[in-house]
DNA sequence: CCAACGCAGGAAAACGCTTTCCTGAGGCTA
DNA sequence: TAGCCTCAGGAAAGCGTTTTCCTGCGTTGG
């Protein structure tokens, strides 16, 4: 590997001008030495060493960003607009998958750490898991203590700025489309329990149910993997549970994907016989048949938010943007009533 | 930032003696210094500069991989193979994300040599550029020169290992599928066409329909962007062009999912009036109705090998795995003669 | 004609770590 | 008791950059 003394060497001037030339320093230097080092640069096809750099100047530049799994399309949608934004700034970004597992997810921020990185954005959801949660805060604040930026998307309990989606309005939002129309008997195919995105937007339906007079009973909720294929198995849990239901929320569009799957197989037609109602709004709710009624959530602009305030290190108190969701109903639901 | 220096002055040992607890050496250290250190580290809430280890043992860890777009569910099935594979072998993965743009594919070698790292994975399409290729070709080089590996997906003529997908066999599959039974006028959706993956999946369609006595005029070949948008944009103008099609491919499963809504908004039956066959079997092609025929290809196994490959540093000549293509038979496509 | 100044370029310190090599103390054998 | 070996721990030399500070030359102005 070709190190800036080669180069120098080369073109038969000091390290010191050499990495004048290289990295565009303000500091004059003649055409003369200009060329013979670029000459070397391209002879050697020298890349300069970014560790080295990194330690030399103080300056840090990359930002990382832990997710659950960026090839969960819920995610995918998220890192596009985190990137978007990092790249506009000319800042590289790690990205680092936990897998929904609370200890890697520990572990990559004292990686991000070690790496140097200017700021660290949370995008998977919180955990119902006050030890993890402590172990995390405490990791965050050492990080900030030493000049680091932290942004989450969901989860206010953390440090630093925060991008809020409107997870308990818009489970709301779905229970009351439901409720208000004739639905008593709603199942809810649920994610894992102990990810606070679950939680929240189930409390929304539970106050759309209150408000509509109704409950949401513990057999008519079934909690499994959030996706496709553990919304296929909810579904089908739900179903033998409680026969009579007359609509399901998935609490997000892959779970729901899933759930039509196991209603097709069993010969039940949607939305005649049970509406279903998505959530996050991905693409693919569009192409299912029927499309997927399901709140939108604006998933890349909400990772673009959160890189924002990352990257916009001005101090003062954490900011707090939240961020709306809608309702967008399509052919996968209707109400009970027009039976 | 507290240093290793700060570390070992609270301890009361040397920088020494410091390391070699923290990042396990294999010299001896008493337990009491140990304990000592730990406890500084503890206190200090001390994580190593990962760049100025990276700098003191010239070892090279991390592994970098460059994709058109990790959110594009095809390189995110890659993407979650690469980085199993790297992570069992605990390595740190770089993804960038080049966008399709050739020349940020070329930075981003330069940058992830920057970087250090062991290997490069490119996990996207080629391109039909020449001056591109070479450009590429040579900064590759000059990686691999200093140690570097590279593997790459596709694209057989760059230098490294390769994970050779058989696209044009799958090509050939999907067209035979159409022209053996009875199918004369086939459309196709596909992607842009200096990408060799279009052009080599074109290539098997073709030799599909000389060996049935036919033909793929370029009016039934619409050529739009490798995802959803662009299949339903490609369909609309094939479908103006020839609106006599009996059956179109899609060459990937974006594309044949945005065919499926023009179609439907055409109000035309799939596959009663047209047959429809996409190209990679994403998890979507299962939950669109009617269910997507198409080919597979194991993406997440192809990220897999690729990064094997990688990883393995054994000498010799380049090696070149091959990948099967399998044809999948849903409701999407059926034989014309049936109607 | 000399002092002062400007400016191109180099020497060397610093960044934070690892690791080789060295030191000195203790324990063993003869 | 002398000599040697073993072993814990420290000093210091890198790793490849950047950057501060310094040098020495050529200009300029008085």
């Amino acid at each position: 590997m070709a190190t800036l003394a080669d180069v120098a060497r080369r073109a038969g001037v000091s390290p010191a001008t050499a990495s004048r030339i290289i990295s565009g320093s303000t500091k004059l230097v003649t055409d003369e030495l200009r060329a013979r080092v670029l000459r070397a640069v391209d002879e050697l096809q020298y890349v300069p060493n970014a560790h080295a750099q990194l330690l030399a100047r103080a300056q840090r530049t990359a930002v990382g960003v832990i997710v659950h799994d960026v090839s969960d399309p819920y995610f995918a949608e998220i890192t596009r607009g985190l990137q978007q934004v990092a790249t506009a700034h000319g800042r590289l970004v790690i990205i680092c998958n936990s897998y929904r597992d609370p200890a890697r997810e520990l572990e990559y921020v004292e990686l991000l750490r070690a790496q140097q990185v200017a700021a660290i954005v949370l995008a998977g959801s919180g955990y119902h898991d006050a030890a993890f949660t402590k172990a995390l805060k405490s990791k965050l604040a050492a990080y900030t203590r030493t000049g680091g930026r932290v942004s989450v998307i969901g989860r206010h309990e953390l440090p630093g700025d925060a991008v809020m989606p409107a997870n308990e309005e818009g489970g709301y939002l779905a229970g009351a489309e439901l409720f208000t129309t004739g639905h008593r008997k709603v199942g809810v195919v649920a994610g894992p329990r102990v990810l606070t995105t679950t939680t929240d937007r189930l409390a929304g339906l539970r106050r759309a149910a209150r408000e509509s007079g109704r409950t949401l009973p513990a057999k008519r909720i079934a909690y499994a993997g959030f996706d496709r294929d553990g919304g296929a198995e909810a579904t089908a849990a739900l179903l033998d549970a409680s026969p009579d239901l007359t609509a399901i929320v998935a609490l997000n569009d892959s779970m729901a994907v899933g759930a039509l799957a196991t209603l097709r197989e069993r010969g039940i037609d949607v939305p005649g016989q049970v509406s279903l109602i998505g959530f996050d709004d991905m693409s693919i709710a569009r192409d299912v048949t029927p499309a997927l009624s399901t709140v939108r959530l604006p998933l890349t602009e909400m990772g673009a938010r959160a890189m924002s305030l990352a990257l916009d290190n001005t101090d003062g108190p954490a900011r707090v943007e939240p961020v709306e969701a809608v309702l967008i109903r399509r052919a996968s639901s209707q109400p009970l009533t027009s039976r």
